[in-house]
Formats: structure tokens, C-alpha cells, sequence
RNA sequence: GGUCCUGUGGCCGAGUGGCUAGGCCGAGCUCUGCAAAAGCUCUUACAGCGGUUCGAAUCCGCUCGGGACCUCCA
């Protein structure tokens, strides 16, 4: 089997993957801002990064997963009026900063587990962290890399970038970042508009602020996952994931905050995923074109033709590699629906078929089967891909639909292909990739009521008696449960999504 | 303006220089009391121009289009 590659954004290859601990893995994703409401395009990189984290674990690490909830607000818009963000939006609803944070806060773990996301190991906040924050400051001082000037502290990244390579990560030159010399008020303080905050003095309105050694203010942008990266993986870890709209400055920044502070390179393999688009145009609160995940679940938004399952959005984001822009639209979104159901179904089925010879009685699809199979483990390892693993899978589909219509005999595979089949199955569906059955026909009570009705249907059937098989059917149809007569003379039901 | 990415069939998308991923839609067929599902088969493709090569969707150049970052942003 081939060993896992992951394409690092800092060099911009592939690279074969090496943890730093044998047998350990640590890995970091920015999390979420809980100021506002998570959309759509806020799902990729943790429905990304959960796969991600789920395969390492697959592969036997032990993955220490932490992704923080950014509780502190930043300021606004760099220079000008410094204001927290969160604060600003509290005055507006009338809410304490603290209750604005728990309500989002709850908000996104719900959207979560409606993604069936596995919980990180560690889940830090950030107001949580501002002794760290500081400490961390304060050695940036201590090295000459950073200054304090009326209240807030910034870090030298003229300074920083004649020693180290400052802007590799982005693909930023940073001449040019220091040519910048764009008039925005505010910035007088720095000595290069390219310095950034690391500690903000706060304004008296400031209802977010914390004492520290240059007095109230409040941590910078990039501080908190520098600091709490490095409180719970250690000065240097294996992975850092994000969206690839934080590479700069955030990302950047980090790495010199951290580099400087813990005398190592922070972060081994840098993983960003692509941008979620919606007529080609990134989604985001400045192109007024955000779907808000409550709104995509209840299929309330105006740009929605219907309600959307969370499943279906997994899967969704997951038919595309991570690196690529995924195109929102109600077509692809419906035919991700179609596509998920089938492979569900198939997959469902098949796991109640047993194989009945040793011996394959088709040798060559036989042998297609484990190919196939085996090309699961190949794609994962080839930088996550997961679209050529659901791929596979599909091609897959047909020949368990005809096995359990019996177009295709049961012995054509052997007991053991066909126990591969679905221990793979079950790994790379459910496992993996973290897709689950999301009709609702899971009630015990209705699963009986709907056998009962099978076996009127049946003996009506039997009897010729069309009028009553056809009304059980129709009547049934329209409360949104599909009945289908099956090769074998079995009915099986599913649940229409509205 | 600077840096970078990208342009694949009706839609969403994968793609290693040679072997036309996959999903949805469409057409036909099979099974079936009918329906649905399922299975089988088929159609539509690599933005344009030029170059490298025995051979390019895949490499290079130019043109045109789209996007991201440079400012909070997944």
C-alpha cells in the first residue's frame, strides 16, 4: 500500500508525511469566530479537516486535534477606529459579550454534529488563554521583535524579515509589504505598516479588556493560536490547517510570532483548503452572499430551492478535492442528494448479504472488486481525495445493487472479497468519510407500523387485489415514504427528503 | 496595481503526457400487474491560438475569461 502524501502549502508539494512523535500526531485548525453565525462556506474546513482527522486516526496515530473558538473579538478594520467586534454587535442586540459568544458558540456545535464532525480533542478559547497570550508577548519583547508604544504592543516584522523569510508561506515579497505605504489613520504608531498587533490598548467603550503589563486592552489577531498551538502541541507540531483566505496575514504571522517566541519552526506540514463559491464568487459577508447553516438546513434562504441535509452538504464538500473552489448551486447540491442516497442505500443493502463460495466463480470481477477497493487506501494517502475515493465507490454501486437483485449471482465473488467489500465499505463510508443513513425511518414504531402495511400490501398482491396494493402504495406515497416492490417479491420503503 | 490560482461535456466535478474518473440530468432497453427502484447501453469535453513531443486536457508561450490574497474573513 502506498504511504500517505500531503500537499504542504509552505512548499508547495506534495510530501510524504512523517509524524514528529512516532505513532502521534498533533495537529491545529483555526476554528471558529463565534461572533456571528457560521454559513456554508465555514463547513469546508471543518468537514475537511474531520476527515482528515479521522483517516490519521484510521492509520493509527493518536491525533491530538485542537481547534479554537476565537471568543475575543478582534478589531474591525485595521486603522481605522480599533473596535471589537463582538462588543460592537453586543451594544446592537443588547447582549452581554459573554451571551452573544455562548449562544454562537452553541450554534456551531450543533451545525457540527448535525455534519456528524468529530469533536476535537481540545477545544481552547481564546479568552481563556489571554495569560498565555501575554506571556507570549512578553517574550516577543524580551527578543527585540516586538515594541510597546502607548498602550499596545507590535511586532517587527521589518526586523523579523531580515533574518527569516517572512512572506514564504503566502508567497509575499516583502519589499513590497513594506513599500506598502497606503494612508490609513490609526497606523501611525507602527513603526512599518506591515507590523502587526499583538496587543491592543482598548478604548474606554471596549467592553471586551483585560489588564495587562501595558494596561486594558485586549490580544491582537494572530496571538491566541500562537499561543495556544503551543500550550497544547509544543513549539513545533506536525500539521496547521485552515482556509486558504487566512494564509496571510494570519498564517504568516504566526509563524513569526512562534518562530521567534520558541526558537522553532511552528508547523511541519501546512494544510489550507479552497474556497466554497457561489456563481463563482467566494462566499463572504462582503459579497453579501453568505447562507447562514441554519438557513441551508431549513431551506429558508432566498437563494435556495429547497432544504438541504447536512448529510448532503457533507457530501457535497466531499465529491471535490480540498484544494479546489466548490461551485454552490441547487443543482449540483440536489444531484449530490441523489448521489448520496443511492450510495447509502446500495451500501446498506449489501451489508445484509452474506458470500457463499470460497471460491470466486467470476474471477475477473472478482478481481475488478478488490482493485477497486484497494484504490480507497491509494486516494486517501494521495492528499485526501476523497472525490476519486467516492468515485470508486460508485463504481462499486452497480455490482451490489445486482447482487442483492441477483442479476449478478452471489458466488461471482468469494466469501472473502465479498467480507473485504464490506469491512471497506463500512471503513471508508462511515469511518472515514463520516457519511450516515439521514432519512428519518429509524423509529422502531414506524418501522413496524410499515411491516405491517407489507404484509396487506403482500396478501393483496397475492390475491391480485391491485386496488388495495395500489392505495396502500399511493396513500403512502404522498406522506413522503416511497414503497418499492423488489425483484424478489420483498418490499422494501425509504423516506422522501423534503 | 502587485502576488498567486484557475478555465473540463446541460450542471457539479476527478485527472498521473499515451489507457476518454465519478455524480446528477437526458435517450433507449431489460425486469415489472402498474409504478418506483435497480441493471445494461448511449449522446455531449477538455477557453482560443501557437509551440515542445512519436503522442498533450495534462508541459511551455501568448490572448481572452473567472477567481483568491494584498483589509475582518473558512
Amino acid at each position: 500500500m502506498s504511504s500517505l502524501k500531503i500537499y504542504n502549502s509552505n512548499s508547495r508539494k506534495k510530501e510524504l508525511f512523517t509524524s514528529l512523535t512516532p505513532g502521534y500526531v498533533g495537529m491545529y485548525v483555526c476554528g471558529p469566530t463565534v461572533s456571528g453565525e457560521s454559513h456554508l462556506g465555514h463547513a469546508r474546513p471543518y468537514i475537511t479537516f474531520d476527515v482528515i482527522f479521522r483517516y490519521l486516526k484510521h492509520l493509527g496515530y493518536k491525533v491530538r486535534y485542537v481547534r479554537n473558538i476565537t471568543d475575543a473579538g478582534h478589531f474591525e478594520e485595521e486603522g481605522r477606529e480599533a473596535e471589537d467586534k463582538i462588543s460592537k454587535k453586543a451594544v446592537i442586540e443588547k447582549l452581554e459579550p459573554m451571551e452573544l459568544v455562548q449562544k454562537y458558540t452553541n450554534l456551531f456545535h450543533w451545525a457540527m454534529e448535525q455534519f456528524n464532525t468529530l469533536r476535537p480533542t481540545i477545544e481552547p478559547t481564546a479568552t481563556g488563554h489571554i495569560v498565555e497570550q501575554i506571556g507570549m508577548i512578553e517574550k516577543l519583547i524580551g527578543e527585540g521583535f516586538a515594541y510597546e508604544i502607548n498602550g499596545s504592543v507590535y511586532f517587527d516584522v521589518k526586523k523579523y524579515a531580515a533574518q527569516y523569510d517572512y512572506g514564504k508561506l503566502s508567497g509575499r515579497v516583502i519589499d513590497e509589504l513594506l513599500e506598502n505605504t497606503r494612508e490609513l489613520s490609526g497606523q501611525e504608531e507602527k513603526r512599518n505598516s506591515a507590523d502587526f498587533a499583538l496587543w491592543k490598548a482598548a478604548a474606554p467603550e471596549h467592553i471586551m479588556r483585560w489588564q495587562s503589563p501595558w494596561g486594558v486592552g485586549f490580544p491582537g489577531w494572530h496571538i491566541e493560536c500562537s499561543a495556544m498551538a503551543t500550550k497544547y502541541l509544543g513549539k513545533q507540531f506536525d500539521i496547521h490547517g485552515g482556509g486558504m483566505d487566512l494564509l496571510f496575514p494570519h498564517h504568516e504571522s504566526e509563524i513569526a510570532q512562534s518562530t521567534i517566541c520558541n526558537h522553532e519552526t511552528p508547523v511541519r506540514y501546512w494544510i489550507h483548503n479552497n474556497m466554497i463559491t457561489i456563481k463563482g464568487k467566494k462566499m463572504g459577508k462582503s459579497y453579501n452572499n453568505v447562507i447562514p447553516l441554519t438557513e441551508l438546513f431549513a431551506g429558508t434562504h432566498p437563494l435556495l430551492e429547497k432544504a438541504y441535509h447536512p448529510m448532503v452538504v457533507r457530501f457535497f464538500i466531499l465529491q471535490t478535492q480540498y484544494r479546489s473552489t466548490l461551485d454552490f448551486g441547487n443543482e449540483a447540491l440536489q444531484a449530490a442528494e441523489k448521489g448520496l442516497k443511492r450510495l447509502l442505500e446500495a451500501y446498506e443493502n449489501f451489508q445484509k448479504i452474506n458470500g457463499t463460495n470460497k471460491v470466486a466463480q467470476d474471477e475477473e470481477l472478482n478481481s475488478k472488486i478488490i482493485k477497486l477497493v484497494g484504490g480507497l487506501d491509494d486516494f486517501m494517502n494521495d492528499d485526501f481525495n476523497t472525490a476519486k475515493v467516492l468515485a470508486n465507490l460508485f463504481e462499486i454501486v452497480p455490482v451490489l445493487n445486482a447482487i442483492k437483485d441477483k442479476t449478478i449471482a452471489a458466488d461471482a465473488l468469494s466469501i472473502e472479497t465479498f467480507d473485504l467489500l464490506k469491512k471497506k465499505m463500512k471503513l471508508f463510508i462511515e469511518d472515514i468519510l463520516g457519511l450516515k443513513n439521514f432519512t428519518e425511518a429509524n423509529n422502531k414504531k414506524l418501522i413496524g407500523a410499515m411491516e405491517l402495511l407489507i404484509e396487506i400490501r403482500k396478501e393483496a398482491k397475492g390475491k391480485k387485489d391491485f386496488f388495495t396494493s395500489d392505495k396502500i402504495r399511493n396513500q403512502l406515497n404522498q406522506l413522503g415514504i416511497v414503497l418499492k416492490d423488489e425483484k424478489n417479491g420483498e418490499m422494501s420503503w425509504s423516506i422522501e427528503t423534503t
